[in-house]
DNA sequence: AGAACGTCTCGGCCGC
DNA sequence: TGCGGCCGAGACGTTC
């Protein structure tokens, strides 16, 4: 579920984390943990060795830094280990400050959801500080993960190694961007915005809302794009990202912020999830059609 | 019933 | 026939 603005918002969300030091790890279910940089078969998947290996690269550690590359939210420990956590669709990170008397979550958007205390039956991982802060790892589908990998490996670690690049870092340009999208020239735009080796921490939302903003039909090969479209996409890509940042992200599905609030960024969605509703430039009907496996939303009048 | 914001694996096809 | 690149389908739990 979470894009880059959730995953960053995530990871802003637990910079009161930094200095802490882990002192209990609970693994309610070992298939979403692993340790070492290749992503465990699923035959091992249930042995309780590695929840244990897992529980001892993180106790005793402090936190040193967590930041955000792609989707993946990265944990630096003192001692040369890290996590690296991706969410997938339904993953939320939720923590319960010292002292907090009791933490209600939503795990699910839908207007009739109730509350949950935390921990709930979603509730897979849950990590103590010393100083009596807890971290709730929800997960509604169980497909996220959670990885221990030493620093030494991190370089071995696969999809870290192969993503592109950061649509917001600051050497990030037009001319980066079509670099990076051309090596799929083949490919319709909309697909080579998410594909994260090609850019890293674009889903399907912010491709979307991109692609409407940039006034590109989602469905162009990406070879066929001019200077000008490179130039709009590049625009309209950083000025999404950037105002989803600013509003928490979109709280589509699961997604929540660490203290158990919701994103608002899905008050401005243009096109994604507005099939049938009006194109907010020239009001014609928003169309929904299905890319690569996704649904994909656009202004069949806006964008050529 | 069909779809959901992510990614991985597998199998088929194309071209060298 | 062999191999790599490329691409689409299916799989992975669960909920509404």
């Amino acid at each position: 579920m979470p894009e880059l603005p959730e995953v960053e918002t995530v990871a802003r969300g637990l910079q009161g984390l930094v200095g802490k030091r882990i002192t209990r790890v609970e693994v309610r279910r070992p298939k979403l943990v692993s340790v070492g940089p290749k992503t465990l078969s699923p035959k091992r998947q249930h042995s309780q060795l590695h929840t244990r290996a897992f529980q001892k690269a993180l106790v005793d550690r402090r936190i040193a830094k967590v930041a955000r590359r792609a989707k993946l939210i990265q944990f630096q420990l003192s001692g040369g280990w890290w996590i690296l956590v991706h969410l997938k669709m339904a993953g939320q990170i939720v923590v319960q400050q010292k002292g907090q008397r009791r933490l209600l979550v939503r795990l699910l958007n839908s207007p009739h959801a109730q509350l949950e205390k935390m921990p709930s039956k979603h509730t897979h991982i849950i990590i103590r500080f010393t100083d009596g802060t807890l971290l709730y790892y929800n997960d509604l589908r169980l497909f996220g993960t959670w990885r221990a990998v030493r620093s030494a490996d991190l370089s071995r670690v696969a999809d870290l190694a192969a993503y592109g690049p950061e649509p917001l870092a600051r050497n990030f340009s037009a001319k980066v961007l079509q670099a990076a999208l051309r090596r799929r020239p083949n490919m319709p735009i909309k697909q080579a915005l998410t594909d994260q080796t090609l850019l890293a921490g674009v889903g399907n939302i912010y491709a979307d809302e991109t692609l409407f903003a940039a006034r590109l039909k989602p469905t162009r090969k990406v070879k066929s794009l001019k200077l000008a479209d490179w130039s709009r996409l590049f625009t309209g890509l950083q000025k999404v990202l950037r105002h989803a940042i600013k509003t928490h992200g979109s709280s589509v599905g699961e997604f929540i912020r660490v203290d158990g609030s919701v994103g608002t960024y899905g008050r401005y969605h243009k096109v994604y999830d507005r099939k049938g509703k009006s194109c907010p430039r020239c009001g014609t009907p928003i169309r929904r059609m299905v890319l690569g496996g996704r649904g994909t939303h656009y202004c069949p009048r806006c964008q050529r």
